[in-house]
DNA sequence: GGGTGCATGTAATGGGTTACATGATTCT
DNA sequence: AGAATCATGTAACCCATTACATGCACCC
């Protein structure tokens, strides 16, 4: 009854406006749908499917199978669809960032330049190798889903992801060239 | 005995290399050091310095006090600073993006764009403050503290931030132009 | 009298991942 | 023979925030 608080539930929601699916359907659906930004785990999509069923967002239909476990196919039900309509209206909560790198570049002068060096470089590698796979997602996205009218809010998507990796990037090759010239600032300062 | 889980105690560490504190002052002293990107709350800071205490890597000392309760002090051992630069120089984990905001977008489409143009203007917004307040730092920084070895590395933590919401400012803006050309067409279509 | 600051700490709660348990089929 | 895929679900665990409990001093 409560199915407040939780993102976790509607995303699955949204999720089964493309079409109905059993809780592994979703799992393996996410990588290719929202997987850029959004993840779920079993341990989260079973009860979270379970509840809605219980409280008539989604609806269950069992499908025998030989040899295989019987599939449960969810599907939205018209309370569920307002359900989530209701939820895309409301104010998305402000984000905060919580960095492990900035933490570490933070107190990076009790260590060697190096240190600090690494760690960018391969933040900075993390994000190349990004914008590589958000390009091929968009080109990928232009020949299959051309046409449907969810396709400009993926690309919306996609567009922020590649935003952030770039300007990633350039703050990794800022960052970079700082940390040579703080090293032969030291060096030359001995 | 464990202590191997956990960049929390880490994080602790770091900030006792500043000066010895209590669970009440690292408390303090976050909003002004780390706090743009990373947050502790007490019930994870009281816990983890007893734990750091009684294995060795910081000091306690109580200081009783008239009125208020005991203070309880602690400070960093040769251990804990040997602890600190271990952790310093393990490699970061990939931290994954997850948004509320992209997950909304996603799913635009489901309700009028009005919607999604709102999110984003907040988003946009809350990004546009962030950069004000990012360039108040620097600046006093930059008078307070210059000189200070370790003044580039808190900078080079907030010119990721800067970078970051640059980005951000930047998306909004085109995703809003993209929205207004999607409701023109949505209603120049009908 | 009531709020705020100092100062400690625990308990409850939420949100999430990983590991475990089960078991047939199909591919290598 | 062994791994991978299909398919479900629970239990254990980790991490983190919020609320609660205590209590004096100071200021309005």
């Amino acid at each position: 009854m409560k199915m407040s608080g939780g993102t976790t539930p509607n995303a699955l929601l949204g999720l089964l406006t493309l079409k109905p699916m059993s809780g592994y359907d979703i799992r393996a659906l996410i990588p290719q749908s929202i997987g850029h930004f959004w993840s779920e785990s079993y341990g989260q999509i079973y009860p979270s499917l379970k509840r809605l069923a219980s409280a008539g967002f989604v609806e269950k239909k069992t499908q025998r199978q030989k040899g295989k476990p019987d599939r449960h196919v969810y599907s939205l039900t018209e309370k569920g669809r307002g359900r989530l309509q209701e939820w895309l209206k409301l104010p998305v909560e402000q984000e905060v960032l919580r960095s492990e790198l900035l933490l570490k570049l933070f107190f990076g002068a009790h260590v060697s330049p190096d240190v600090s060096r690494e760690h960018v470089t391969a933040f900075m590698e993390e994000h190349d190798k990004a914008l590589k796979v958000y390009a091929a997602i968009v080109k990928r996205l232009h020949k299959e889903d051309a046409g449907d009218p969810q396709l400009p809010f993926w690309l919306m998507t996609l567009n922020l992801g590649r935003h952030r990796s770039a300007a990633f990037v350039k703050w990794s090759r800022e960052t970079l060239k700082e940390l040579d010239e703080l090293e032969r600032a030291q060096k030359g300062g001995r």
